[in-house]
DNA sequence: CATCTGATGGTCT
DNA sequence: GACCATCAGATGA
């Protein structure tokens, strides 16, 4: 089964490498209203992406990356594009995109989406009886996009993959610059962007 | 509404 | 052995 890489009649163009290859908090804020596409040998999904939070490298305590290079923060450090993806609390398993040139560690974490298409595949992923509590989470949109540790690695900047990142469509989206929680070094980033008032940005 | 807790596994000290 | 880029459910006000 083969899927037409389109939404109402629209094709679902990639982003290129060269769109995570900047900043890191240039490409998060980049990131919101762009479009998750996951397909499955049964279905199609998509969703916008409605906020995300930038993690740098040795200068951002938050990160992964804040200790040098390990075998599990390698990917940050590798080609912009890819996706980072690892289990956290032993339950959830969290979204990223790596940015930035490679050598040089940075990732934007996905932390909420709004559904577009497959909605009941995504529910079916993850039943709720409120409908903004689909993916209104980094670990909930990846459950309902069926999105876990396989995904590590992959291309996100090729249609050909069961997960890529559209370009979407480009609008006039207001930004909702927010610290961080649980980080007192002082040296926070505080990188958090958010459509403000979309109804599936998380609630904490 | 706010605050707490258990689940659960990989990574790093 | 501690620490988490989380979530759902429970409890109390």
């Amino acid at each position: 089964m083969t899927f037409t890489n389109t939404l109402a009649g629209v094709a679902l163009i990639p982003l290129p490498e060269r769109f995570y290859m900047r900043s890191t908090g240039m490409v998060a804020k980049d990131l919101l209203g762009r479009l998750i596409v996951r397909k499955t040998s049964d279905v199609a999904m998509t969703a916008r992406i409605v906020e995300v939070e930038a993690y740098f490298g040795e200068d951002d305590p938050a990160s992964h990356a804040a200790r040098g290079i390990t075998p599990r923060n390698s990917i940050m450090f590798g080609r912009p594009g890819i996706a980072y993806v690892y289990i956290n609390y032993g339950v959830h398993y969290l979204l990223n995109v790596v940015t930035g040139r490679e050598g040089v560690a940075g990732a934007v974490l996905i932390r909420a989406v709004e559904p577009i298409s497959g909605i009941d595949a995504m529910v079916k992923n993850r039943p709720v009886k409120n409908k903004f509590n689909l993916t209104n989470g980094p670990g909930k949109l990846t459950k309902a996009l069926d999105v876990d540790i396989k995904h590590n690695g992959i291309d996100l900047t090729s249609s050909e993959n069961e997960l890529y990142i559209a370009t979407g469509a480009v609008e006039d989206f207001k930004i909702d610059k927010s610290p961080r929680v649980g980080i007192s070094s002082g040296k926070e980033l505080l990188l958090r962007f958010s459509i403000k008032g979309n109804p599936y940005v998380s609630r904490v």
